[in-house]
DNA sequence: TCAGTATATAATTATCTTATTATATAAATG
DNA sequence: CATTTATATAATAAGATAATTATATACTGA
């Protein structure tokens, strides 16, 4: 693995929501939504995040009904090191059970 | 560990240069002249790198002559997430063998 | 003590990043 | 079919980043 290759994937998660998006997606598929509502950012905000972790390859996405669902893609080349990086960052699933609290939670594995 | 540390950590190791500079350091302590010659940089943009990791509590420094000789800190919380990095980076080790074959090695462990 | 070498800092500039607002697209539903 | 909901994209502005040049500091050795 390219030294350029490798920071430009710590790059791209050295950011504090990207980051915990990932932290989110190890634990379940999120739509964009939920993401707009964990993280009280605007809907493009997100989208934007959303789009450059995609673009990498590091997260897939699927349309359901009128919602498009993200996940991890785990046939990145870099998923070995991404599972590295989140075994650093405390667990994010309680956001998820917030959600589901609220009434929230679209996304369902 | 909070994301956000860890998020930052991740941004300052998302450069070419300084995740270089830290593969380099985890064979060997270097003086700032070595990575000078290594990265083909000018020296005040190696000394704002090294500067940042220095910050980050990443690497810590010592005086010997002339030189600054920088060193991994072992002693850093961030330690095991840095050496999970780098081994997902090539061993940089004969970058430091071309110094030595050149007669520019400086630093000696 | 002066010249040379090693390093750090300051100032500047170009580029990148990230958020926002505005707008477009597309599906769902009454 | 019009409205609402979900998402994406474009334009823009503020702030961060990284390189360079110029300069300062500090140690070494003749």
């Amino acid at each position: 693995m390219e030294v350029e290759k490798v920071a430009n994937i710590l790059k791209l998660l050295g950011d504090k929501t990207r980051l915990t998006m990932m932290g989110l997606l190890v634990e379940s598929e999120c739509c964009v939504c939920e993401f707009v509502e964990i993280f009280q950012m605007s809907q493009p905000a997100i989208s934007q995040h959303l789009r450059k972790l995609k673009d990498s390859g590091l997260v897939k996405e699927k349309k359901r009904s009128q919602w498009v669902i993200y996940s991890l893609n785990t046939e990145s080349e870099y998923y070995e090191l991404v599972k590295d990086l989140i075994n650093h960052i405390p667990n994010q699933k309680e956001k998820l059970d917030e959600l589901n609290e609220k009434g929230l939670r679209i996304s369902c594995e």
